[in-house]
DNA sequence: AGCACGCCGACT
DNA sequence: GTCGGCGTGCTC
């Protein structure tokens, strides 16, 4: 039985699922989707969402076992042919499938296909005229509340859905209808595919609104504060971008506080203006940091419509991530700001792409398919022919050595922008000496850093606290036996959390209540061991009095929007101490900060992760920069029992240079990255002893593979953290100075690691950041 | 990844 | 005698 090729299509769908191939189902010829459109389709036993990449006239698979296609999402524009081809580039690279790339990089949303309808629906929004503004408080009747609420709302905000408008009155629909015949309100249907409305023509009905108004006297304030003068070097470097031709990769090196954003800024505009279609994509490193940096593209470009900015991260919900995925899609977004995530995003007219921070860590995703966001952009970039920035005061080595290779252009900004505003000066506090000399210090306070905290208390400046442990101790021990509260899931200790009054694991969240004696012993005197951001708060209330002391990290910005709350505390002065992890250390513009102390930075000098130094001047030199940025002069103190160290005397010289240079060198003599290239094959068993077999067999497999002749393979090793949630887990590395033999290598593995078992799961990271 | 089928221990 | 453990295999 063969069905009429001539008479039937078919479409090869790419699939979230681990093995990489497409699947093939049957499609009516008349309604057949085209490479790029989402179908949704059924697959075992359950439907699920799909991305056609080939429409043909045949298909290879067996007729009997060839289902049909459920529905084509028809709303949804094609994911473009360069978008496919980037989603093809990361699973070749990352050794996935097309499938598990492209379709967990759509926004969840778009991956039920019961939500499609109402996602691409024409949204309806409601808008209050100034008719119905002079009107409507008085008009209604005084205990009609809930008609209240909703004029309210109307009058508080630019529009209001009509979703919105129902959930504040079940006959909103209704009522609205009969204020938009008096004149009151306009309704507006806003199709998100459509294109963007030209300029000076975002409204449908130029009906002036206290909104309008509004919106016009904040362009005009904003056009009334002048734009900051450009030092030289910001000149410069602006000129050099804008003046690119084609692919043009930057490594935009400035010190804190020299004003890179001034000029992601300045060059944005300029390419904005020159082409009105041309879209930007600025990554961050973290959620965190995209208020700031929204709120100053919007200031900078308050002209534009306001939905020409969308931002794109994690934190958003889902609908709303829809939402501004597919403004990006369709164009009508000119700016999308967001973390690693939005790298991945639809953009047709991309024109322009920021890395900021580029260094940091965070843009490499850590779970599911571990992708570079860096190295991405600049992939995207490469194909596109349009120019990358990537801006940092302490450049990836990666990036650093690409720019001694001249590969991409180095632009420079040595100076802070702001006139007068100097790098502060950092002074090594020894702890040996201190104790030597019997300075007294209070819970790992040193004299030194508690007598410079209560200067800038006196003079109403703000200090900044930082060390890199969350909690109040990293260890709950008994002195009598040596018992220490570990977790019963992991390998790993359980961190002390003093206001929760628990005992928590960082790994796997696992919480208990604090004992009261030694579970081993019965002895009482069990006793916090160590110190984290908790007890360092508690300290600081003690050891400077009348300051106000805030703790930002993980814990105390769990809830959604509290970390935005707490920024804004300490940038209204309601702070004098900050005290906090490597949250506060990045990218925050503290005006009044004239202090920084390091606390604990000494653990990471000795690590086995040879890039945990780097890692460790990054973060210092970050932190650092917090200090002194308007003008205040700042100062940095870090305590440390190795005041000789070279990283901390680089430190001192604000020398990233010298830094960058040595450790280069020193990699180079190790034949560590970026001169070698790596990858690392994790496996999880019931048992380390599973795991670590596993491995000694996919070791063994290698031998059959002709590029492995040119690819170092190392022991299999326990990890260091060696069981998560009663998993057993172990790593084997494998290196090669050539890349395309390290792939070739891996690509060939794969099909093989397969048929082995006794594992409960194993994966393949290409470029693994942690050893 | 899900979700089935399939073959061995502690419960009504 | 079943409920349910997770090993193995399949998904167009």
């Amino acid at each position: 039985m063969r069905v009429n090729d001539l008479t039937s299509t078919y479409v090869r769908v790419a699939l979230d699922h681990p093995l990489p191939t497409l699947f093939d189902y049957r499609c009516d010829p008349a309604s057949a989707p085209k490479p790029g459109m989402l179908v949704s389709v059924p697959f075992g036993k359950r439907h699920v969402v799909g991305l056609v990449m080939e429409v043909t006239a045949h298909s290879d698979v067996a007729v009997d076992r060839l289902k049909s296609v459920d529905v084509v999402c028809t709303a949804c524009p094609p994911l473009p042919e360069n978008w496919l081809q980037l989603a093809q580039f990361a699973a070749d690279y990352y050794q996935r499938g097309i499938g598990e790339v492209a379709l967990p990089a759509l926004p969840q949303a778009l991956r039920d296909a019961s939500r499609w309808a109402r996602l691409f629906a024409p949204e309806e929004r409601y808008r209050l005229l100034s008719a119905g503004h002079a009107a409507l408080p008085d008009a209604l009747p005084a205990r009609a509340s809930a008609l209240r609420r909703l004029a309210q709302a109307l009058a508080q905000s630019d529009s209001l859905s009509a979703v919105d408008a129902r959930a504040l009155h079940p006959k909103a629909s209704a009522t609205l209808d009969a204020w938009q015949a008096k004149g009151w309100v306009a309704l507006d249907v806003i199709d998100p595919a459509a294109p963007r409305p030209a300029q000076g023509d975002t409204h449908p009905n130029p009906q002036e609104s206290a909104q309008e108004s509004a919106q016009e006297s904040a362009q005009e304030s904003a056009q009334a504060t002048p734009l900051p003068t450009l030092t030289d070097e910001q000149a410069a470097a602006v000129d050099a971008i804008r003046d690119a031709q084609g692919f043009a990769p930057f490594l935009l090196h400035g010190v804190t506080g020299s004003g890179k954003t001034e000029v992601y800024l300045r060059v944005l505009a300029g390419l904005l203006a020159a082409n009105p279609h041309a879209q930007a994509l600025v990554l961050v490193p973290e959620i965190n940091l995209t208020p700031q940096f929204e709120a100053a593209f919007r200031a900078r470009f308050a002209s534009m419509d306001d939905t020409a900015i969308v931002t794109l991260h994690s934190g958003l919900a889902e609908g709303e991530r829809a939402h501004n995925w597919f403004a990006a899609h369709t164009g009508r977004a000119r700016i999308v700001l967001g973390t690693r995530l939005a790298v991945l995003a639809s953009l047709p007219h991309l024109s322009i792409i920021v890395v900021d921070e580029e260094h940091d860590p965070a843009y490499k995703q850590q779970e599911g398919l571990r992708y570079s966001a860096r190295d991405l952009a600049i992939w995207r970039a490469k194909q596109l022919g349009v120019p990358v920035v990537l801006g940092s005061a302490t450049p990836s080595l990666e990036s650093w050595w690409q720019v001694d290779q001249g590969r991409y252009g180095r632009l420079t900004l040595s100076r802070r922008a702001v006139a007068d505003a100097a790098l502060p000066t950092v002074r090594l506090v020894d702890l040996e000496d201190e104790r030597r000399r019997g300075r007294a210090s209070v819970e790992g306070l040193s004299g030194l850093l508690i007598a410079a905290l209560k200067t800038r208390l006196e003079r109403g400046e703000q200090s900044l606290v930082f060390l890199n442990r969350r909690g109040y101790a990293p260890q709950l021990a008994c002195d009598a036996c040596g018992w220490v509260a570990g977790c019963p899931r992991c390998s790993a200790y359980v961190v002390l959390h003093k206001p929760e009054r628990a005992l928590r694991c960082h790994h796997c969240g696992w919480e208990s209540r604090i004992p009261r004696s030694c579970p081993e012993c019965g002895n009482v005197d069990i006793a916090p061991l160590g110190r984290g951001t908790q007890r360092v708060e508690e300290a600081l209330a003690g050891a400077v009095p009348g300051a106000r002391v805030l703790r930002i990290d993980a814990d105390s910005t769990r809830r959604k929007g509290s970390a935005q709350a707490l920024f804004s505390d300490v940038h209204a002065g309601e702070v004098d101490i900050l005290v906090g992890t490597q949250m506060i250390a990045k990218g925050h513009d503290f005006r009044r900060v004239s202090l920084v102390g390091v606390l604990n930075a000494d653990t990471a000098l000795f690590s086995h992760d040879f890039r945990a130094s780097e890692r460790l001047f990054a973060q210092l030199m970050q932190v650092s920069g917090r200090a002194g940025r308007a003008g205040l002069p700042g100062e940095v103190l870090v305590q440390t029992r190795y005041p000789t160290h070279a990283l901390y005397h680089a430190l001192a010289r604000h020398d990233y240079v010298g830094f960058a240079n040595s450790t280069l060198a020193e990699r180079r003599d190790a034949h560590l990255p970026p001169f070698v290239y790596q990858a690392m094959l994790r496996a999880e068993g019931r048992t380390l002893d599973a795991a670590l077999a596993f491995l000694q067999q996919a070791a063994a497999l290698l031998t059959e593979i002709p590029a492995a002749s040119r690819v170092t393979v190392y022991d299999a090793v326990p990890l260091t953290i060696v069981k998560v949630m009663h998993v057993h887990r172990a790593q084997l590395l494998v290196e090669s100075a050539s890349r395309a033999a390290l792939q070739a290598t891996l690509r060939a593995w794969q099909p093989a690691l397969r048929t082995l078992k006794g594992v409960l799961r194993w994966s393949i990271e290409v470029d693994p950041l942690d050893i």
